[in-house]
Parts: C-alpha cells; sequence; structure tokens
DNA sequence: CGATATTTTGACATACCTCAATGGCGGTGG
DNA sequence: CCACCGCCATTGAGGTATGTCAAAATATCG
C-alpha cells in the first residue's frame, strides 16, 4: 500500500480509505533511486511530488564554500518535495542518502484531488506543516544546543519518527547517515561528531554501527538532547512523557 | 485595508479582490497589543489565526536552562500563527517585539471559507510554506555561518521583506530588536552580537540606532551574508541579483 | 583483493562564550 | 521639564567548545 505510512502515527490522521484512494490514484510512477542521488535542485520547477515508500532521503542547502547543511531528513511515508506544490519552485535540493522506492504524483492530479476534497487538502497542507514544526526544532537544536545534546537530539527524533512507522525494534534502527551527514546536519565537522559519538558510547547511551543505530539508555538521551516529541504531532499511544 | 499587506510583493500572488473580500470578512477583531506580549502558549489549542497589521512580532522556543530561540520573525502581512490552522495546537510561544496592531479570524471561518475557495486555501497554504522557507534559511545561516554573516543575513532579509510591503526608505527601516533579541535569532549571546555589530559599523556595512537599521552598503553586507533572496519568492522586480 | 570512503586519533588554533563592570539612553513620575 | 531609574549597549580579560589540518586505521564496495 503506497499511502500505507502516510501521516502514520500522528494525531488528526483521519485519513479515509477513499482519500487514500484518492492519493493512491494520483500516483503516476514508483521507481528505485540509487544511494546519493540528487533529485530536485534548488531553483528548478517542480511538476511533481514525491511520496518516500523507502529509505532515507534529506533536503540541503549549500554555502558558498561549498559546505552543505542539511535542512531535514525524510522517512518512509513522508512526501519530501510537496513544499513545491503550492511554491512551485524549490529553494533547496533534495537527495537520497540511502538507496530509496518513491511514488510520484502530477501536480495537476494534485491539484485536481486539493480542490475536490478539501478535506484531503488539508491533511496535504498539516504534512508541510509538520516539516515546518520540524525546520523549527532544528533552529532550536542547532541554536541552542552544544554539539553533544544536538547528536542527542535528532538521535531521538529519527527514534521517535521510525517507532511512529513502525521501523524500530527496540532502541535499534536503521541510520545510514555517515559522520559527515550527521555534521551537515547538526552544523558541526565530521571530526567533532565523530568524538562526540565516541563519548555518547562511553556513556552507554548509543552506538553507531553499520548504518544503524542502537540506544541503549534512552531517557538519559532524550534528557541530555533536551528532546519533547510534541513538535511531532504523534497520537499520544506513541509519545513518550 | 486589512490584507493590504498580505503575500505583498511576492511572485504567484494572485489574491483577487473577492478573495481578499472573503478574507477581511473572515476577520472578528482588530485589536493593538503592547510591545514584549506573548500571544500564544506553545501546546496551547489554537482556535483563531493572528494576521498582523503593523509592528513586529516573533515565535520562539525555550531551552532547560531558560535561554530563548527565535525559530521566526513577523512584519506586516504574515499570518504569525496560521500554522495553528491545521496543526490544531503550536509547538512554540508567539509574542509581540513592538507594540503591534492584529486581526483574528476564527478557525471555523476559515474553515468554511478554504473549502468554499480551494484557491484561496492554496494561497494560504502558500503563505505558510513561506515560513518554512524561512525557516530552512534560518537553519542554514546558524548551521553554516559565523556570526559576522549571520547578523548580516538577518538583517538583508529583515530589509528584503520590509522593502517587499513598502516599509523601507533606501536602506533604512524600523528594527525593533535588542542586541540580546538579535542573539537569539542568531544562537549568540548578546554580547558577541555587539562586538559583531561594531565591526559592521566600522567597515561601513550597517549601523543599528534607534530601533532603526541603515544599511549603507547593501551589496557588501549581501555578499558577506551569502544572502541571495531566492527563498523569498518575490516578485521579480523587488529582487537583486 | 585492491581501491575508495569512512572512522578514529592527535596536536594545535580560534571563534565565541562567560563573567563582570561601566556607560548611555529613554521613559516615567514628580 | 528635569531627575531619576532601569534597560540596553559597550568594553575587557580570560576560558572553552569546536574547528583545522594531517595521518593512520578500518570498513565497504566493486
Amino acid at each position: 500500500m503506497i499511502t500505507e505510512n502516510f501521516l502514520k502515527g500522528r494525531r488528526r490522521r483521519e485519513l479515509t480509505d477513499f482519500e487514500a484512494g484518492q492519493l493512491e490514484a494520483s500516483v503516476d510512477a514508483v521507481r528505485d533511486l540509487p544511494a546519493r542521488a540528487t533529485i530536485v535542485t534548488a531553483g528548478e520547477v517542480v511538476r511533481e511530488s514525491t511520496l518516500l515508500l523507502a529509505g532515507t532521503m534529506c533536503r540541503y542547502m549549500d554555502a558558498r564554500d561549498g559546505q552543505r547543511q542539511l535542512v531535514a531528513l525524510h522517512v518512509p511515508g513522508d512526501f519530501v518535495d510537496l513544499h513545491g506544490f503550492p511554491l512551485q519552485r524549490l529553494d533547496h535540493d533534495v537527495a537520497t542518502i540511502s538507496a530509496c522506492r518513491v511514488a510520484t504524483m502530477p501536480h495537476e492530479r494534485l491539484t485536481e484531488v486539493t480542490e475536490r476534497w478539501p478535506h484531503l487538502a488539508r491533511l496535504l497542507w498539516f504534512s508541510t506543516l509538520l516539516d515546518a514544526a520540524m525546520h523549527r526544532e532544528w533552529i532550536f537544536r542547532i541554536g541552542r544546543l552544544n554539539a553533544l545534546a544536538r547528536i542527542a537530539h535528532i538521535l531521538c527524533e529519527t527514534h521517535a519518527r521510525l517507532q511512529a512507522i513502525g521501523q524500530t525494534d527496540g532502541g535499534t534502527f536503521e541510520f545510514p547517515l555517515t559522520q559527515q551527514d550527521l555534521g551537515e546536519t547538526c552544523g558541526l565537522t565530521s571530526v567533532h561528531v565523530n568524538r562526540m559519538l565516541a563519548r555518547l558510547r562511553a556513556d552507554g547511551m548509543v552506538r553507531l554501527a553499520n548504518r544503524t543505530a542502537t540506544i541503549d539508555d534512552l531517557p538519559a538521551l532524550r534528557r541530555l538532547g533536551e528532546f519533547d516529541d510534541a513538535y511531532l504531532y504523534l497520537e499520544d499511544s506513541l509519545r513518550t512523557p
């Protein structure tokens, strides 16, 4: 089921079977993408939107000196470039991190569907505002937390999001980011990320290896990262107080 | 005209007179707020949305130790809490910086209007995605630029946004943020902001005084802050290449 | 199995923070 | 209208988290 993970585990997800069907019927292609492939470039006009079915993707911006800043990470169920539907063009690049499977929907079709079904339109709008809420949390993370806490925070976030779509096994989940990537999401160098990860490992909080993260002490990690999942708008049953 | 500045100067602003009228008719109150007043608290259920008519507002989040991180600044024409319409509750606080005038619209009314007029709905959606685009730029600014460039960047952004609504006089515009506030938007301490502002002044780029900013060398400031206004989605006539 | 990307480690540099004190400006009340 | 008070800006000295550069060790991929 293509829309299986869309808004899964979110509060107010009232996506009816009918609406899910409307979305499915809007899909014009399902494709497999290799790791490290760019699918949208900043400034380019976007004519379709991409729903991530499997794998990890990211959105990023480049500084003049070529340094990269990630502005979002995406997990299955996310529309990675739905912002391009109302905006028409994107201000950033979108790329895969791991190999991915995606479904695409033409914008014309989304226009029809949203004009016809205002409630579905509101759900799509809602999903883009979840991105915005995560953006805000990232501003907070980078602006106010130190390196150790930033890393703790993004790991908690990813764990919570994957848990919501049933892709965790206790504290273990796929995490295909390199330490370089992690640095680019946290505003740090890969060298410093490496040292901080060593500390988290030594303190018995998390281990990263083989593109897999294992959280050994979630409460401690959440405390350290000042992580409160309210901004993810999850169902109460998925939240940890 | 209450909606005068809404999406003013934005590419694809096709807000018709009729649509503007529908929005105006949705207003249930126009109010004046004092400076430094909080109007929405994180977690609270939001039942109306607020259009800023005059003054400067902000959205922010607090760290455990009480440090504050601004996540958005708002100028006239912005819906400061429209995210609360699809999200129902907000993950951050919303407050005034200067004294402000605002118009409020009940969510029930917005639901009616957007269900009836899908095109207007798309414009409202668009406006929330402008916020998201600015959020991304803030992530980039804080994650990748040094202190001097961060300050240059936010000043360029504010100048461009105020210029779009006709509230600049050449390089001069109202800027009611204290150096403390500026630090909270850039992830810096007020002491360091002070030193950086002194440098920008000495280099003949900007002066801040009396809640007023004066940009003396915009090209240099843009270069320094790596500022490219593409993410503001302005009409071509308002852009500087 | 070689080639390449990623992680790890060390030594050193620096941008930014912290603490603390002083000075200035604006707003308020008498 | 002046004087005071409080917020805000400014300056200095010293500390620290994080960056830079470089090399070695290890994992991954074809």
